[in-house]
DNA sequence: TAGATTGTTAATCGATTAACAATC
DNA sequence: TAGATTGTTAATCGATTAACAATC
């Protein structure tokens, strides 16, 4: 069992990280690096080399070579699987102002193995046109849509003070994961996956260093 | 010193936790609820109380009253100040591709204190634009106004691969925070402040929660 | 007064880091 | 072989939670 990836043990902070890696890794395979260490992965990104050497092993369905390392290749396959960038995940948006329309328009999620399938918003200027090439259809088509296509991801970019009614209409067509970039806090049920996207909580945590280092 | 506001003492998780406070106390305060204590916070974000309790005591002026709590308004000043939203940070953001767009136009910064003062890209077809009524510049144009308004908070949301380029850039013309919306790892100096917001981290944190409850 | 809530000290929990034997 | 790197066990560190006396 020694080194099967398992999903269990791997924290959140551990998990956090593991895009990171990926990152690195595409890099140097980029640049035709075939083996590569914990050691060095650690280097690159800053981070102490026993922490990424058991985020690795949890990780990683080979066990390294002492000397060498991990076969660069076999890792990013590894983590991309682990990631579940591999199988793509349909996915909807509701709220389609100028962030809906940014994250619509981010083509790098396809990378990450998700698909936004369609935008949903109750602005009619916006209904019937396509931005990205996927369709913005009334709030009305959503419960349908979702339940026809079998979607289980929701993005909430809408104002704060729709936020709550939007989730509740996620959970209530099915959603069972929620991505919240609306700017207030969410009450879902236990079994729906919820992450939220605090920009203010990032701004807070960026002035304080930098009032820190001023002083 | 017990209720003084600490800036040293207080962790990067609890400071996470602080604008939730604050959206929850405005939140109360618009219905005219004048006391507040931390259980009532605690209940009403799905936190500890305990938790609650001690990150308040790290930022309130007063001491809280027993059975009464914690005067709402005086809450909520107390926390604009310890967040540095009372006064405002001016912001440049280079790259005004779909992201950029849409934080340039995200209002809701100003309530944070952040006041972006111009855009810049390479691009010629928006350079000399005008979003959300903030100017659109060429990049030769970035160190002399950074330096001239005395910017601080530089926001990066170009491609990945120019992100370490731009940083560069910005820590040349004296750039002392950095906000990395770029899909890519940043070298920095150790006296330059850096959040990333990393998207695909987030993504996959909820996509492993989504499949941890489906199994 | 009684009891809800405070601030604080101690216990627990979890994550990070250090130390080290195994090995290619 | 020698040494870089592995995986793992133990020590440290920090954050969360529990317990409790003080008090309005």
């Amino acid at each position: 069992m020694t080194n099967s990836p398992n999903t269990q043990e791997m924290s959140k902070a551990a998990l956090n990280r593991l895009p990171a890696y990926l990152r690195y890794l595409k890099k140097i395979d980029k640049q035709d690096v075939e083996t590569v260490s914990c050691t060095a992965i650690a280097d690159g990104l800053h981070l102490n080399s026993v922490q990424v050497r058991k985020d690795i092993a949890l990780v990683s369905s080979v066990a390294g070579k002492p000397k060498k390392g991990f076969v660069t290749k076999e890792l990013i396959a590894d983590l991309e699987k682990f990631l579940g960038y591999d199988n793509n995940h349909d996915a909807i948006i509701v709220g389609v102002g100028g962030l809906g329309k940014a994250l619509i328009g981010y083509a790098s999620f396809s990378n990450y193995g998700l698909n936004i399938a369609a935008g949903f918003d109750v602005n009619d200027s916006v209904i019937g046109t396509f931005i990205n090439k996927k369709p913005i259809l009334s709030m009305d088509k959503m419960p349908e849509l979702v339940k026809r296509l079998n979607i289980k991801i929701g993005i909430i970019a809408v104002p704060a003070a729709s936020g709550q009614l939007v989730a509740d209409q996620m959970v209530a067509a099915g959603i069972k994961a929620i991505w919240n970039f609306a700017n207030t806090h969410l009450a879902v049920p236990d079994n729906v996956a919820l992450k939220n996207e605090d920009l203010a909580a990032s701004l807070a945590l960026l002035s304080m260093q930098l009032k820190n280092f001023a002083e």
